[in-house]
DNA sequence: AAGGTGACGCCTA
DNA sequence: GTAGGCGCCACCT
């Protein structure tokens, strides 16, 4: 499996594409899932270049990192927001942290699988 | 070719 | 409970 393949982003969106309605996951959780526990970051990318368009959709923002925080994408941008919409249109609560961060709470709406519960397309 | 960056995560103070 | 440092690796400059 090659990061930047086809083949890791399709794995990636067929795991985000099995995460429940009103539940979220994290980046290294999916790393973990497409077997490639150290590439938290390359999950960013996949989702990151995802076109609007694609189908079936890819439920994005379902994906948070670590701690729980929706991830800001830097200053200027509004994807954080966006996100946030997304989740609490589903349902799932978003609150605001000290500094103005987005947080789900991982407890409560946290969907963490274990590889064997779940199909990823290129394996399966 | 070399260095910086990033939709991240874990470990240590 | 918070902050900072380091590891990770494809992509961009």
């Amino acid at each position: 499996m090659v990061l930047d393949s086809a083949e890791f982003h399709s794995a990636v969106y067929s795991v985000v594409r099995q995460i429940p309605v009103q539940k979220v996951t994290t980046y290294g959780h999916i790393a973990k899932l497409v077997g490639m526990p150290n590439h938290s970051r390359h999950v960013g990318q996949a989702l990151k270049y995802l076109s609007p368009d694609t189908n079936p959709p890819v439920p994005w923002q379902r994906v948070v990192s670590s701690t729980g925080a929706i991830s800001s994408r830097g200053p200027g941008t509004d994807g954080a927001q966006r996100q946030r919409e997304a989740l609490e249109a589903e349902g799932v609560e978003v609150r605001i942290g000290r500094t103005g961060e987005l947080l789900v709470d991982l407890k409560e709406d946290g969907w963490f699988p274990s590889p064997s519960e779940i199909q990823i397309e290129n394996e399966g």
